[in-house]
DNA sequence: TTGAAAGCGCTACCAA
DNA sequence: TTGGTAGCGCTTTCAA
């Protein structure tokens, strides 16, 4: 009893292996190994003994012992982010359902911080590793990232990007220049012609897909966005709020429709255009992408690009927990819905 | 090397120890230990090796050597749900300042579930497990669970539980019953007189307390709810949209305002008036609870009382990282916030 | 079917 | 300051 002050410490199998008058090495198998081998009647006493101290195995000790563990790592931006905890509700409904458990670390956006929790992850020595994060381009430690997961992977371990390309490892995309090229050309069907854009910085790997695919599909329609309506701000409500805000200070100009990168800039854009006196549906129409869940609950409802966030989390752990050796690489399609949030525009012309 | 297929497995400080020439020992010094008693040329040539060969301590093992883990345990009944992320977003920040990794689990709002999951969580001798989820009053499990945590805590556990007071844990609650309170005087001082309530089964705690201190709010002004604008519903958005339906289709008849126990049911109960053609704000008044994000994205923008979900979390670490050993109750304040889902009613009479 | 004992990767004590 | 070594709680041979 090394930690008296602490209370008794925890119930050992070699505790329950004397309450039952068994060796550790019958408890161990009626418990967590093949029972097939043990006599049923040993077998009970063992449970009853278990059930008596209220027994759970260590499974640091098992992990330890057995060679390797139970547990799925998840590492994402920002859990209060509903796209990240969409995705994490995904991940974790099949990491239980494949009898893991999940550590989840929280990144905060930074790469620093990512590297940092991944060197931590990889102590765990978990089955696998799932990244869901926006790859930085050019970020200083992209380098570090990828010998880290390598260097797990080459131990046993499997990882999964989830909506980033550019690693070598197993990856489930999401359709962000196909989703964004067709929102475009709905769009322009729906007698838009003049477009804004807020985007991350163009470092952002996912607000740059959107907004390329976007432009591509405005492109192949002989139409663009005009620089000055293009607002780089950041990935997040307040930075969508912020450069909504800047425009209309500036006065909309014709300016017909907003693209945002991501629903919660477009939700943000949204609130400050209804603070400047404009009506979002009618004064000026508003999209983003994502599909989170409140962009039904905005008025007017939120047109955007439907994910299947959820999915990707549980489709990430199906490749991750599959045998297939190669990088695979899923992507998952995207469906445009068009809301009261940009309602067709009769155009006289 | 055990599983040759399964590559190389991972470098072990025995690796390093080798790769630097010095003994196991120096080298876990040197690396995890008091580095102060290791020469500092041997120091730099464990740390070389260790970096050459991109070596991470195997946590497991530190957990057996040490006699203790670096991981916290969280419990939530849904990830996706902004209540529990927001929770989550505290406990995980709090927990990386400390050093700790989080395990997360998902309880999905079914006690059976959540006692498995504690049970299995206690086998990761975790410093501490903080369980955030809806109490059920008269839950079979409820005794296993207490008993399972109990265990759980004499070996040394720290338990904290989010929002719900009746195990004799530590406990972070909610001021429900008085932001509930609040909310019927400012309603009532706003000039509603005829209310509606959307609950959940009154076996749900955090359900019953809202209600009972909206109850006691109206009573002492002498005002209460009819039966008939009492609605039992699911603890969800489609819960919310449900009731509103229902009410909606028999007609409001007389009814002023609705107050939904969480701000996701009353959000959904928004959008179903809507769809039966009514206003909310203008024909019908709603008023949530928890202040959740998207509570000011909504048009109109929802009246509630907020909870400082992340606080919450925040604080739940602090009492589970204290010494404080007696069962700490600490009580997080609530606030009103009338917002345009319920305007200032003029009444002529 | 059982128990003794050798590890698993690491820490920490003890001697040197 | 160092290395040898005895554990930590468990699994899994290997003999009996």
């Amino acid at each position: 009893m090394p930690d008296g002050a602490e209370g008794p410490g925890a119930v050992t199998l070699h505790d329950v292996a004397r309450e039952a008058g068994v060796s550790v090495a019958t408890a161990s198998r009626a418990l967590n190994g093949s029972a097939r081998n043990v006599r049923t009647e040993n077998a009970s006493r063992v449970r009853a003994a278990a059930a008596k101290l209220n027994y759970r195995p260590h499974l640091s000790a098992q992990a330890i012992a057995r060679g390797q563990t139970r547990t799925a790592a998840l590492v994402v931006g920002d859990v209060a982010d509903p796209y990240f905890s969409a995705i994490a509700a995904g991940v974790t409904e099949a990491a239980e359902a494949a009898g893991l458990i999940v550590t989840m670390a929280v990144a905060g956006r930074s790469p620093e911080r990512e590297l940092e929790i991944i060197r931590t992850l990889r102590g765990q020595r978990p089955r696998l590793i799932a990244v869901a994060g926006s790859r930085i381009d050019g970020a200083a430690t992209r380098a570090a990232l990828s010998g880290e997961l390598e260097a797990y992977r080459s131990a046993g371990g499997r990882v999964v990007m989830i909506s980033q390309r550019d690693l070598p490892f197993d990856t489930v995309t999401i359709d962000n220049a196909g989703g964004a090229y067709q929102l475009a050309r709905a769009l322009a069907a729906a007698g838009y012609r003049r477009f804004a854009l807020f985007r991350a910085p163009a470092t952002v790997r996912t607000s740059r897909d959107r907004c390329a695919g976007f432009l591509a599909g405005l492109r192949e329609l002989g139409l663009a966005v005009e620089d000055r309506f293009v607002v780089e701000t950041e990935f997040t409500r307040a930075g969508g709020y912020e450069a909504a805000r800047r425009l209309a200070e500036r006065g909309l100009d014709g300016l017909e429709v907003v693209f945002a990168v991501t629903d919660v800039m477009a939700i943000g854009a949204m609130s400050a255009f209804r603070d400047a006196g404009l009506v979002p549906g009618r004064d000026i129409g508003v999209a983003g992408f994502d599909d989170i869940d409140s962009a039904v609950d905005v008025t007017p409802a939120l047109t955007t690009v439907a994910v299947p966030l959820r999915e990707v989390g549980l489709t990430a752990m199906r490749v991750a927990l599959s045998d297939d050796p190669g990088p695979v690489s899923v992507q998952t399609s995207t469906t445009v819905l068009l809301r009261e949030s940009t309602p067709v525009r009769s155009r006289t012309r």
